[in-house]
DNA sequence: GAAGTATGTCGCAAATATACGACATTAAAT
DNA sequence: ATTTAATGTCGTATATTTGCGACATACTTC
């Protein structure tokens, strides 16, 4: 009954944690950073680079792909990731809305102090 | 195994993942907009809004402390949970780095088509 | 001190995530 | 056509997450 409870949710508080959830792991978080880092951008390219198995990059591959943040036009033999930028500037400013919604709210009072 | 590969990874690749596994549960960040949202704040307040059951909220409230995302202080009966806006601050900064990162690379063409 | 109330912890069951080897698939090359 | 090379998919083992009831703890109140 892992995930039952999630349709109870707020629809932005299930998409905010559907990508965070892409983020979880520190892979996933590496491919971003490696297909942002690459111009070129080849899946072999980012199983080598990563230190696991061509199967569990390919796994994280298509996570990532699964919610569109990344996306692979096959290109003959091999297979070219991109990003998706575009969604990605669309996350960025949810995530930005977020920390600002809950940064200007109840604080904890210095030295672990609280305000109530 | 699962998570044997994980010191494999730069560390500030694991910070934010490890962030980011905090955000990955609709609850956790329904939480947070709670505790943002309401001036005081009392854990049993959290429980009676979330559609999940005391002990459930109390796990999510843990792993949010673990991280120090929130803290709770006992005050006689009831325990006041409040968020630690400084690091929240801070992570909204490592999130935003890491999303200019992400979308100032190589991207994909419009419609789907890789620029490669 | 007995009773009641608010929280946290433990233990369990079910669902997901992680990781990888073995196989399937597809396209280039000979 | 056969071989080679690049990827994806399947099956599987293990670890972790999720969710909750039952119990333990601690503090207040009578």
């Amino acid at each position: 009954m892992t995930y039952a409870k999630t349709a109870a949710f707020t629809e932005e508080q299930q998409q905010l944690s559907r990508v965070a959830k892409a983020l979880a792991h520190p892979a996933r978080v590496a491919i971003i950073q490696f297909l942002a880092s690459k111009q070129t951008c080849i899946s072999g390219d980012i199983a080598a680079e990563l230190p696991l198995s061509r199967t569990t990059v390919s796994q994280h591959l298509q996570e990532l792909k699964a919610l569109d943040l990344i996306r692979g036009e096959i290109d003959g033999l091999t297979v070219c990731y991109c990003l998706n930028t575009e969604l990605l500037q669309r996350v960025h400013q949810q995530f930005t809305a977020f920390f600002i919604e809950a940064t200007s709210g109840a604080a904890c009072g210095p030295d672990d102090a609280c305000a109530c």
